[in-house]
DNA sequence: GTGGTCTAGACCACC
DNA sequence: GTGGTCTAGACCACC
């Protein structure tokens, strides 16, 4: 795992498990690593990991059993309400990035338009 | 300037000139910094200064002149070019991230669609 | 300050300035010590303090602003909230206290009633 | 054993026998650990032991016998005795406790009444 | 100066 | 083995 030094790694952490939990890769119920084999794994030192996990533990994604290891607690609502969350946080990012290269709204939307199109006409392009 | 250690400094150099120039804020004929001024402004070796602003060259944004600095050149098609293409990458990496939710396409427009209109309606309930 | 080592000290930490919030010591507005400060005073590293300080905010009982200090928020609701609990708690620790010595219920009662009369009466005895 | 650094360990120590005698766990009679096997167990320094018991003795809760051991002497009345003396520390505690948190005398027995009533409610629920 | 993040590493509690 | 707490100290961002 590679980390931007440009955003706390404690939130690049909980973001990579936010997505795998709204991509249901990981599911109610699941083990995620310990914090010292995952702050091995990812090169991380254990004190940020442990940050990591307890804050995903005040977001109500995990719960940590102490001794046993922590567990996946994001239930079906959890996790539309985390995807609704990140989503919006993508959209706004990627409009204010559009607006400060002088794009109006409707030229915004045209354009996304033009390109989900575009690459449809890709894929059918390749088959 | 703060940069990411995810990507290349050079780039990111560029990437900023980009939006000045896309922004007019920088215009054809002004002076950017020296390659020692920028490098110290922005705490950066002055041989990653010194290949942004080669590259730049290559690409058709600045003129060098020897003993007298560098200049912008890009002119209003060159900077429409630009624009185009940042926007380009910025869709791509949009599209991208909306997908690795779950998001169709039709989701992603009628999301758009609404936050758009979202953000109007504040402004009008400012005003 | 002197701290138990039989729990948390940032949860001690916590408790203090839960208790000078109850006893409206602090009031809404009030800057509380920057962390360097109260870690001085109390012998504490200073990353005990932040992490009551955090905690803190994330029981909405203070707020931080980057570069300028941590302020008390918790207004009137939120302050009977918090005695409310720190009463629950404490109360409970008691009944539980009394009982491992062999207390029914009502001699619990009859106990504290006649504590609080003897109490009174010493009063007037000094009066 | 855990023990607190905030108040002395061997009053600590006396502590727990206290209790252990009027839960009728230790009764008159019953051999205690020597103090050289206790110290090991509780992992404390043997004086800190010895000082504890020589009290103990003092306050005709045990009797220490050379070469024997130690036994528990305290009969019916100091029992109840002793139950009495702690419980007066534990009530005071906690008046001083809800007094500090703005708490009135009536305030404090009504809600001590309510407290046991909703344990008992609790306890008819579960039945 | 004030808070925020991170590393390094010790020691403890619970299983 | 797994998480929890704490110290020590570096470096950064914002004011």
């Amino acid at each position: 795992m590679k980390f931007d030094n440009s955003w706390p790694i404690y939130m690049q952490i909980i973001d990579e498990f936010k997505k795998s939990i709204i991509r249901t890769e990981l599911k109610p119920g699941d083990k995620i690593p310990s914090q010292r084999e995952y702050a091995q794994k990812v090169r991380v030192n254990p004190n940020t990991v442990q940050r990591a996990y307890r804050e995903m533990e005040n977001l109500g994604m995990v719960e940590t059993l102490r001794g046993q290891g922590t567990f996946v607690v994001a239930g079906e609502d959890k996790r539309q309400e985390m995807a609704m969350e990140m989503a919006n946080t993508i959209m706004q990012h990627f409009i204010l990035q559009m607006r400060s290269l002088g794009y109006q709204d409707k030229a915004m939307l045209a354009m996304l338009t033009q390109h989900l199109e575009l690459e449809e006409d890709e894929q059918v392009d390749r088959v």
